[in-house]
DNA sequence: ACTACAATTCAACACCAGTCAAACTAATAG
DNA sequence: CTATTAGTTTGACTGGTGTTGAATTGTAGT
């Protein structure tokens, strides 16, 4: 192994994965979000991410946002693979909630060692994607591709299985959990009200009704149609 | 809860702990020892000490060593608690080998939380020992007693129960681990050679010869004599 | 009582991660 | 094209934990 050693303490690396998740839709993340989700003032992620650009492990353009650099990238993904892992283990084995685990993983992500998550791996089976349906990347840190698309995206009437809520809200976690829409269950989209409105949705069991902004966390991986038919 | 709040970050539990351990025997825990045992410089310890102190956490007395105040037994004892369920539960259900748990345990106590400790608790069946055999303390922050004695203190030809291998060395542990010495096992003491010579004990299965050093750490549980035979 | 030595503390400094308040962009509105 | 403003960076400082090296203290030996 290589990309280790250097002090990669706590704080590093809980940048390091804020900024890669912050930046997944293209986007660089920008100073005020990263500040804003790891808790701390915008002028103190600014100085830290001018400390990680001189680390080479994010690309830094003043005033514009930071992108991580593939060593960044490397260590992120090594980061956020032990998160999903110990979320999986926290629920299987430990017996918490899905709405819980997520920031107990925050706490062990950056103390366990490489010995450690190929342990809980081994244990899990080797799961590959966390609890939320969020895809595990693989131990060489690559991050394989998924088919999920967003339910709001299909046209109503579309079918298929739940493979992703994709938040880390504790509410809104434990309250889809209530509604029993989570990775692996069927679901239809019956329809969309139009300009942001109420998105109607079912399961084997029941109707329901969410908010537009709940709605989109919500990805899918649609039935194929039955046969080869074109258009 | 109370004992909680004002930061107990890592180094603070991790010097606490380390206090606690070093004056089980009584005696203050010197500048020197607790340095070595946290791997820094004797300067840097004694800062932190004064620190605590600042914080009545421990009791110093210059020139002369620290020991813990109520307070600061309060937090240790936790720590410790912490420690020494992580270690059960990384062997009962992760599978570690019992040499290897206590670098892991040391790198989790201070991150994990009271229901995450619970939690583990519960899981492992609230065990009243660490697998080497140490006494965990109860939640509220109390050591129960034990009847734990020095096999070598024993006279020649005791039997009992090893009840703690006293160490937390890796490659001791795995020896003993070899031998079959570690707690519940069956063990008679044959001999030991004056002047720090070799030490004989037997287990059911084989008889074999310990240096002193090692010998030492063998904690056990005498048998109590068949009836109540005075002299 | 004096000396020698080891243990300990002190002084000065370094590093990391953060704060607040002020200065500075970049983009937008008029 | 300027004025405003939201977002960002800088400067000066703090708190926490360390280091090195020099000064100090305690203790044991003669």
């Amino acid at each position: 192994m290589d990309t280790e050693i250097r002090s990669l303490n706590d704080a590093t690396l809980h940048y390091l994965d804020a900024i890669y998740r912050l930046s997944e839709d293209g986007e660089p993340a920008t100073t005020n979000t990263i500040a804003e989700k790891l808790g701390v003032t915008p002028s103190g992620a600014s100085i830290m991410l001018k400390r990680l650009a001189d680390r080479k492990l994010v690309q830094l353009k003043p005033y514009k946002g930071a992108t991580l650099t593939p060593q960044g990238v490397k260590i992120a993904l090594r980061t956020i693979r032990r998160h999903r892992l110990l979320e999986v283990f926290l629920i299987q084995v430990m017996g918490f909630k899905w709405h819980e685990v997520d920031k107990h993983a925050h706490a062990l992500e950056t103390v366990i060692d490489q010995e450690f998550e190929d342990r809980i791996a081994a244990i899990t089976g080797n799961p590959s994607r966390c609890p939320h349906g969020h895809v595990i990347p693989t131990r060489d840190g690559t991050l394989p591709p998924v088919p999920d698309v967003k339910l709001v995206a299909c046209p109503p009437g579309t079918s298929g299985v739940i493979r992703c809520i994709d938040t880390d809200n504790v509410e809104w976690l434990e309250y889809f959990g209530q509604l029993g829409l989570m990775p692996g269950a069927r679901v239809t989209l019956k329809s969309i009200a139009p300009y942001g409105g109420a998105v109607t949705v079912s399961t084997p069991r029941e109707t329901m009704t969410l908010g537009l902004q709940l709605a989109e966390l919500i990805l899918i991986e649609p039935d194929k149609p039955a046969g080869p038919s074109s258009k």
